[in-house]
DNA sequence: CATTCTAAG
DNA sequence: CTTAAAATG
């Protein structure tokens, strides 16, 4: 393989919902090799965007309409895998990899614990395995590429209001120590590692005029291990869904760069 | 009184919808005296047409966003009645009276029976009920008018395809004939008497091209005892809900007509 | 506040 | 096909 891969990975917030406001026509000018979806509430859509030369691999929510992920690919996509294996997760869509070019892609949709103490707790189990699988996935030695959306938001810089969130599930702090932790089992931020500390969300909730007034999180990632992540954008100006595409394009780490 | 009373039957398919569609600038533009709606689909709105002078009086189903009917009056609505009484029926806010310039206005919708062989039990059930519901009413010797959805269609005049219906709920047999004795209990169908025998109908499906290609049902009637309805016609081309408005003028009898 | 699903028509 | 509500984020 001599050429780069574009990735993009991208909260649709319901697929059928994203390519009514242009899903189509965004790919269809961003062009990304790979493009990990999350929350794509319907059953799978090969169709979607096949004739943009797309293949894809989906995991489906059991329950109709929730979460679900999905993988799009412009090249062969092989080794598919759903699930950590987590029964509660799996029973939800929430994981799906795939390898392209020789790179183990990952889409993840980790939960959100805003709605109660039980879906948090239920978050808070699922850190501690999806820490499990990924340092059994890093163990594989392959370069591994992680979009999606965690619900968490790292350090202060990544939300506007940091200090009103500090109890506020999402940027509580266990949440923000297991991102570290995450981060020092071997995961790059490609975003911060490429664009600094400049504050960029990713997410703007729907309610007052949060997007108008930028007041948003970031909790959507493009995580790399063994390939270099450059060119790394969140394309604020998208309105795809209530998610950012977060895009950045892959060398493989000893890539020479050609002419 | 002197003056004559306008009147209109609309069932809305929901009251906020109708307003989106411009039911305000239809009620201002027809200004009929007294609007009785069906099929309310929302908690009282005694403000909805407030400032264009109408008073009202609302009974809204049990169930939130389901079924309920109002009457809404330029004159002072008095001696209001809500419900049949029928314990069922009137959990799902189904019929309302109201004396408005010494005739009793009565906005009921009907159920429909075609969900199921459990709600069409219900509707026939119904029907007998509300004929004796009526034969009190009009015992009571006061001048009677009746809009609203019945959910039946009386003869072949009255729906585009009554062949293909004879089976379906709406134009059963028995509930034809159970319209035929309605009428004769003392009703007038005024539509029938003031326009013919022209297809003229009030309801259309929203599926297919059902509006489109006229494919209709004549179920809501403006029926009359002790009173003269003239001037009745169907607004076809309102499109404030799938059925249309029907409206009439009310000359009380004896009334004489000046200048 | 936006999405999808369901019940109902 | 359309409405409104419920669940979820």
């Amino acid at each position: 393989m001599t050429d780069v891969l574009k990735v993009t990975t991208l909260n649709v917030n319901g697929l059928r919902s994203a390519l009514r406001k242009g899903l189509r026509d965004w790919a269809a000018r961003e062009r990304p090799d790979v493009l990990l979806l999350q929350e794509v509430r319907a059953d799978p859509m090969p169709g979607a965007l096949a004739d943009l030369g797309y293949d894809s691999a989906w995991f489906p929510a059991q329950k109709a309409g929730y979460s679900g992920v999905a993988i799009l690919s412009r090249r062969p996509l092989t080794d598919v895998r759903a699930g950590m294996p987590h029964t509660e997760m799996d029973a939800e869509g929430r994981v799906l990899s795939a390898v392209v070019g020789g790179v183990r892609f990952v889409s993840v949709y980790l939960p959100s614990g805003s709605s109660g103490p039980e879906r948090q707790g239920f978050k808070d189990r699922v850190l501690l395995d999806f820490q499990a699988w990924t340092d059994a996935l890093l163990a594989e030695g392959r370069p591994v590429v992680i979009g999606g959306d965690y619900n968490v938001a790292h350090q202060p810089i990544d939300l506007k209001n940091w200090r009103s969130n500090q109890k506020n599930s999402g940027f509580l702090p266990h949440e923000r120590e297991w991102m570290t932790a995450h981060l020092a089992a071997g995961l790059t931020d490609t975003h911060r590692a490429c664009l600094g500390d400049a504050a960029e969300y990713t997410w703007w909730s729907n309610r007052a005029n949060a997007y108008a007034n930028n007041v948003g999180w970031r909790i959507d990632y493009l995580l790399a291990s063994g390939v270099t992540v450059r060119e790394v954008r969140v394309d604020r100006d998208a309105r795809l869904s209530d998610h950012a595409p977060l895009s950045g394009v892959i060398w493989q780490d000893g890539q020479v760069r050609e002419a």
